[in-house]
DNA sequence: ACCTGAACACCGTTCAAGT
DNA sequence: ACCTGAACACCGTTCAAGT
């Protein structure tokens, strides 16, 4: 069978979920695929290539979710948790994420949406930016965290403590925004 | 000379600073040390146990910084900027923290001192812990995502982004503390 | 006790040659 | 256009043997 760009992405994002970043190599990727390694480096440059189109694939799940009507924390809110959701759902998910090389369409699709959700909501493109920034930089730092070593811990405990610090965030977003 | 596990971390840290954690080899680090590849292995039982002592080494620059007296948000903040700046130091040094296998004790001091500065604030020890993580998970995400991307800035745009970030959560905290 | 020598089982990437 | 075959330049780790 004829490989193709989008059936060594999938065959990778199999073998990532099961094995891991660490663990993830292209001479596993190909031996699964059937094929000899060299064969990938026709359909993608680089192990990093490969690793940016599944960072793309993650967040591509994520803008997937409809954002809900309410005000700029309802929408935020549901944007922060739609990614951690995808994030989630493939093991070290945040790791790839932040350890992406060059932000595709989809990641910066992402951000400039967010930050156009806070300027809607009366907040200088600067304050924006800034906002945006705290909400991904927590999320990311939590759920890297909880992706390298609460493997064993329950899900629904790693959630309320993330809920506990993005009603921490916005909060005080609420204060610098009521400013 | 002979090796000992001091002069195998310093020459670790070394070599790490210059080229980085994806380029960082114990192969290098042996032949920079002019000793073989196995010699390493008598000192530290892994690479990732010597990565390890890496982050503890860090984690102690941090802890060797005062405490300043004042309100539970002023010393927090010390605590904080002082692990940021340990990291800042050290390329990749907030990678290196969060992928830290098994915390020694000087993380573990860390992190006690962070819940117990809270706790003596008068937080009951759940939020202690839930707010000790918001302020760790925010200082690895934003900082990690400096220390990858953006190489280039300036340290003085990184760190207002930073100081706008922490100054929410504070002030997210400081609502939840006043409830 | 500490290190060498040498191996084992891997890596990512390149590229002429085949089809 | 797409893949094989084969190489290049690496990895981390182990362990008998030397000193």
């Amino acid at each position: 069978m004829r490989l193709t760009p989008a059936v060594v992405l999938d065959a990778t994002i199999t073998l990532l979920d099961e094995a891991g970043l660490d663990a993830f190599s292209t001479r596993k990727l190909a031996t699964r695929l059937g094929v000899r390694v060299g064969a990938l480096y026709w359909h993608y440059p680089s192990r990093q290539a490969l690793l940016d189109a599944v960072a793309e694939q993650i967040i591509a799940e994520a803008s997937a979710a409809p954002i809900p009507d309410g005000d700029w924390p309802r929408q935020a809110g549901a944007m922060i948790h739609a990614l951690r959701d995808a994030m989630l759902a493939h093991a070290d998910g945040a790791r790839i994420l932040v350890e992406m090389d060059t932000p595709g369409p989809n990641a910066q699709a992402y951000i400039e949406r967010l930050r156009g959700l806070l300027t809607a909501a009366g907040l200088d493109p600067a304050t924006a930016e800034n906002a945006a920034d705290v909400l991904t930089s927590y999320l990311n730092g939590y759920t890297i965290e909880e992706q390298a070593h609460k493997a064993g811990q329950q899900r629904a405990a790693a959630d309320r403590g993330f809920e506990f610090g993005l009603n921490v965030v916005f909060a005080g977003l609420r204060t610098i925004a009521a400013e």
